[in-house]
DNA sequence: CTAAGCAATGTTTACGTAAACATCCACTGG
DNA sequence: CCAGTGGATGTTTACGTAAACATTGCTTAG
């Protein structure tokens, strides 16, 4: 029984006073403990593993729950416990590959700690949607959040939290301010750039992403850093919109400048645009331009060629995130800080030496 | 006990037991009563847009609500309602962009109509780890599930829902069993080899994704179809796993079939692998081989060459899952059935007449 | 042998909300 | 002028769980 719709209508448990809006869930504890014939408290403490049940009444009620499909009821007993064991995922569009995996990551994650995860999507990022987005936690069944996003629209968020609630953040820049995790980016960019100075480049120009984004603000601003510390001389910088159509626009005005040897883009998307762009203009990669990206999505591996890219560890990033909101609900006072989660250069065919070598 | 309400200690929000394991929630439906002066049940109708309260006492309610900053607690509210207005999605790990954007249309969909969504992800798609998934469905906050699965694993499970709780499947195939809502893979997989075949290629090859997968299976059944009812000779079938990977490798092997002049990948991944194998072996697309994905994933457009390729609206998919499991849950003996949404071609650059000709 | 001690189990109560029912009061029409 | 009507608001109660406290009965030290 019980099986596939549940539907069943005629045997109605304890409570056929019909008064319930939903053809109500199954058994209760009350029912349980008839069947078994011990108190309800006893089921209870059967239901959360309490020690102090012999092994005989345990086994009975155990049989009553199986009998009835007896399943604790969360919304009582988040009720009665004043925890939902639930995290709420702050989020835009889940549009980059980035925050899918950070997600995935946190999904996972929270799983094993016991705590379902629960989606808040955020439509536009404007601040209305934000602050509204931060409004509506307060009614939500949500213990903690962790939001993945850019800061800046945070930054301004009337962020008036329930009391309670304990928040971190992915993917940004304001450790004062909140508990942040983020990727190492401008260690990442560093390397990269770095890499490619390693190859004998005399600069290095960066397609950077969108103004706005911090990510890809703390990118530009690391290459910069890294050519001035290397003493070189960093060319103008391109912009792009984090999508394979902008690399293609970069990619095509890049072209035309004689004297750049290497692109440093700021995700692995408009390397495959930049890259494009390159082959129509009949310039070969390494052999005139060499391309290095940052992300390492699966795909980066089979373009063409085969992307030399700055590997993230999403999955890592989400962990660190669940882990950290979790500590942070245990002793509430925690102090805001930043976690980096280093990145790694993988080498494959898009750089080399430059061509007049 | 008489209700002693007036005197007794004048402040303090009543539950000043410490009892409560955590730093107790704001506000609750009672406090903001006693300082607006007005019951409980007020400040209820109040907080859920009742009508037949004056719009003096409804002032002096929002005020207080304000002033408390008082949330209604959701799990008394569910509690009480016996509804969660929470949607569950299953599914495996979010690796495939289908996925994802049905996701992230589910989310937006459901929240529009009031719903959160809460993630339930399955980490090893086995028989076991479904049935766990199902399993714990019952006591998980949620009133209806979607299904984000290929089907064959949903199969075998033994699905024993909770009673009340819905169920709709995306990109599957048991609209007897369950109700479905999946992109129409046949008259995509129709529409890409008619394509072909209108190019004047003789046959077309297929490049089909992993055996398990459903949506594999039906683009496979529908390419080898359409060939059929065309009079031609469907060549050996190749198959890969999605990956971009794996679409190399079967390149490198079509690469040495004299007469492969169309490719059909099922997906656009290992169409990007297979234009990197085919390129390495010195073959040209469309001039020696044209190929055709499915999907059209973003990047797809800045795939070298562009790719031709099949359209999935993901976010129709998403959005009739919700409309669909929201129905159902209206109305409770609906039947099942299945929903197609209509795919489009995307003719770019990867396709072209055959050699010969 | 008895009281203390303790393990197993039962009883009471509160969590915050909202449905159902009860009350109050200002009008209206006869 | 009063019964009747209906809108505004208050009171009671139950939702299912689990903490706190109460009870029972058995074991064991003195």
């Amino acid at each position: 029984m019980g099986t596939v719709d549940g539907e069943s209508e005629p045997m109605g448990t304890s409570r056929t006073r019909g008064r319930a809006a939903r053809p109500r869930q199954g058994a209760s504890m009350a029912d349980v403990a008839r069947l078994a014939g011990v108190s309800s408290q006893t089921v209870s403490r059967v239901s959360n593993g309490f020690a102090g049940v012999t092994e005989d009444t345990r086994r009975q009620v155990l049989d009553a729950m199986r009998e009835l499909g007896y399943r604790p009821n969360s919304a009582a007993r988040a009720l009665r416990r004043g925890e939902f064991r639930t995290l709420g995922v702050i989020t835009f569009s889940l549009s980059t590959m980035g925050n899918i995996r950070t997600l995935e990551a946190i999904a996972t994650s929270a799983a094993q700690h016991g705590y379902a995860v629960t989606l808040l999507p955020v439509a536009v990022p404007t601040q209305d949607e934000v602050n509204g987005a931060f409004s509506r936690l307060g009614e939500l069944a949500v213990d903690a959040v962790i939001v993945i996003m850019e800061i800046h629209l945070l930054d301004a968020a009337t962020v008036s939290l329930p009391p309670g609630v304990q928040v971190v953040v992915a993917d940004s820049d304001a450790g004062d301010r909140y508990t942040v995790v983020d990727t190492d980016q401008a260690g990442g960019a560093r390397d990269a750039v770095r890499h490619l100075l390693d190859l004998g480049h005399q600069t290095v120009w960066h397609l950077a992403g969108p103004e706005g984004s911090f990510a890809a603000q703390r990118r530009a601003n690391a290459w910069r850093d890294t050519l001035a510390a290397a003493g070189r001389v960093p060319p103008p910088l391109v912009r792009g919109d984090w999508s394979a159509e902008s690399g293609y626009r970069a990619g095509l005005r890049l072209a035309d400048e004689p004297d750049c040897t290497a692109v440093f883009t700021a995700n692995d998307q408009m390397a495959l645009g930049l890259l494009r762009a390159l082959h129509e203009r009949g310039l070969r990669v390494p052999g005139d331009i060499s391309v290095i990206g940052f992300d390492d999505i699966p795909e980066s591996a089979s373009f063409l060629p085969p992307l030399t890219t700055i590997h993230q560890d999403f999955a890592e990033v989400g962990r660190l995130c669940v882990e950290g909101v979790l500590s942070k609900m245990r002793q509430d006072g925690a102090e805001h800080g930043t976690t980096l989660v280093p990145t790694r250069v993988v080498v494959r065919e898009s750089t080399g030496s430059p061509p007049g070598r």
